[in-house]
RNA sequence: GCACCUAUGGUGAAAUGGAUAUCACAACGGUCUUCGGAACCGUUAUUCUGGGUUCGAAUCCUGGUAGGUGCACCA
């Protein structure tokens, strides 16, 4: 359809001898302006100097010579734009399409291999909200990745050794023993908390922990050791119970220790040919032009840093599944930081830096104040998880416990994606989060009030059906068909948020429609059209919300 | 100091260089013997500041202001 306006366009500025300039054709703002609209006649004008609008008249006068097939109506606006409006069929074929589930899977990459790394915990730290963010960003990007025809690939990189980890192992040598063994996330971190703390105040408690890491870094046989890997595989088991609470899994893991390794093998390889010996450091230093910063890769005691980590993890990747692209989710913190380790990567092979696409998120502050989990002040998700069920429950005494959960979820990663990623988030429980109006909470009632409408009519002995179109859903017709070009563009450009922006659109069109007059009537072949209009919004919102990591319950 | 990011109604956000800047919350006023009111309808109110580019600027360039972040051995 696009493209045969684009070529109607560019015949009819040949036939009216105008030259061949670039044009935009696009979705107009408003629904009331048509389906396309295009600058053509605008920019034509100003190049000779002649008046648009009559221009415009000349083109469209054109245009409706060719009958340019399903085109219905095409016009002269504003300033000299020119608004097509499609024939209705097309709309309404489109809404059987719409009721599938596959509706809204794109080809955008299709045949590639993407792989998204995320959620990356830190083994010694409770799952914060800080993770949160990034959890809820990254399931979407890879949900985004599935929908668009890639073979899609789920992977964490968990922080499973530093100098901290090591300061954490320090405290519960010494508070628990040898024979230590974890059953309860809480003593990890308030672990990790003190021996922040304690790291400070005390030299000897320095070296001790010090050697503790040289141990940890050679996995040499030691009590530390031990307690290390004890902690870590009650770490895993923790971590894939909060993730798969959120709905996300991974395909697999790459540990930071691993990472170190093989990372400080490939710096020394590439040393001096890429780095360069400083004070008993191996550092990158970029080219000045860049404006980057020098970074450390090994620091003077020999230890990879979280730079050199970063190219093992490039590498592992790479040989383990030799993505298309990789995408890597953080915070806005590290932007500089992995552009410089990217730039670093470029040099030792091109592939890890043009394949990579570094997507980054603001920072969540917990009711205005900032928030540092090694100081022990950040919430944890599953306490505001359930501090957030719990209001859900208040709203809705009925609801189950799972229909609560998903609304909670809903609420929350709501929160987070509706945004344009990179700005921060003030997460407050009490004012950020909503259950009406914009809100997850809202499009999942949307799409459950669509589904009762649905189960009634069967009731009825009606199924939807298109036979017979009705005045009245043009609006939503025409919304429902845009959900494919939504997601092809949130695709193309790793941005969720168009999404949620839409089913919003989309959930409004459907609830003012629903409040102007009855679905189900007397009159049963408009209401199997009818029918077949909810049915596919519903499962428009439906697959959405499956984007961004939102599932509807059966009841709310 | 250098670099990067951000600035939109009272609040939180949206807007491929396009038409009258959109949506929600809050406030105010309505719908209600309901196919599910977590809904619908209406009213009030917005592009930090000076200059520039453009037929057209929230968007691009430039000066300023305010805030955030990063800059050698933490991750």
């Amino acid at each position: 359809m696009y493209k045969g306006l684009e070529k109607g366009i560019k015949k009819a500025l040949s036939e009216l001898g105008m030259p061949e300039i670039a044009f935009s054709l696009e979705h107009p703002k408003e629904l009331s302006h048509g389906d396309y609209m295009s600058n053509v006649a605008l920019i034509v004008g100003k190049q000779e100097g002649k008046n648009p609008i009559e221009l415009a008249k000349d083109i469209v006068k054109e245009l409706e010579n060719q009958k340019i097939k399903g085109v219905e109506k095409i016009e002269v606006a504003g300033p000299g734009f020119i608004n097509f409006t499609l024939n209705r069929n097309i709309f309404v074929r489109g809404l059987v399409a719409a009721q599938d589930k596959e509706w809204g899977n794109t080809e955008v990459y299709k045949g590639k291999k993407i792989l998204v790394e995320h959620s990356s915990p830190n083994l010694f730290k409770p799952f914060h909200i800080g993770h949160l963010m990034n959890n809820t960003i990254g399931e979407a990007l890879y949900r985004l990745a599935k929908s668009s025809g890639a073979k899609a690939i789920p992977i964490s990189f968990p922080s499973d050794i530093s100098l901290g980890v090591a300061k954490a192992v320090f405290v519960l040598l010494e508070k628990y023993g040898e024979d230590f063994d974890p059953s309860d996330i809480t003593a990890l971190g308030d672990a990790y908390v003190e021996g922040t703390k304690r790291f400070e105040e005390d030299e000897t408690i320095q070296s001790r922990v010090k050697e503790i890491a040289d141990n940890l870094y050679a996995e040499r046989k030691s009590p530390e050791l031990e307690i290390f890997q004890k902690c870590k595989k009650f770490n895993i088991k923790y971590f894939e119970d909060v993730v798969a609470k959120l709905g996300s899994n991974f395909d697999s893991y790459i540990y930071e220790s691993d990472a170190g390794v093989d990372g400080k093998k490939i710096v020394l390889e590439n040393t001096p040919k890429v780095f360069t010996e400083s004070e008993g450091a191996v550092v990158y230093i970029p080219e000045e032009e860049k404006k980057l910063h020098t970074a450390v890769f090994i620091n003077s005691d020999g230890h990879p840093t979280y730079e050199a980590k970063d190219i093992g993890l490039l590498d592992l990747k790479f040989k383990r599944y030799d993505p298309d692209i990789s995408i890597i989710i953080t915070d806005n913190q590290q932007t500089s930081h992995f552009q410089v380790v990217v730039d670093a990567a470029g040099k030792i092979k091109p592939e890890w830096q043009k394949n990579s696409v570094h997507r980054s998120h603001g920072r969540m502050s917990f009711k205005g104040q900032k928030m540092a989990s090694r100081l022990g002040n950040v919430p944890l998700v599953e306490d505001v998880l359930g501090a957030v069920v719990e209001e859900v429950k208040e709203k809705n005494s009925d609801v189950t416990d799972e229909s609560a959960q998903m609304i909670a979820i809903a609420s929350i990663k709501f929160a987070v994606l509706r945004t344009m990623a990179g700005k921060d988030i003030n997460f407050d429980p009490e004012t950020s989060l909503s259950f009406e109006g914009d809100s997850g909470p809202y499009l999942q009632y949307t799409a459950v009030r669509a589904g009762s409408l649905l189960q009634k009519g069967e009731g009825l002995g009606l199924k939807p059906d298109i036979k017979n179109p009705v005045v009245g859903t043009e609006t939503l017709e025409r919304l429902v068909a845009r959900f494919f070009e939504v997601c092809s563009r949130a695709q193309e450009e790793w941005a969720p948020h168009y999404v949620v922006s839409y089913l919003l659109e989309l959930a409004q069109a459907f609830n003012s429609w629903y409040g102007q007059g009855k679905i189900l009537d007397e009159d049963t072949s408009a209401t199997a059209y009818r029918l077949s209009v909810v049915s596919a919004t519903r499962q428009t919102l439906i697959n959405g919300l499956w984007v961004l990591g939102i599932e509807v319950p059966k009841k709310m």
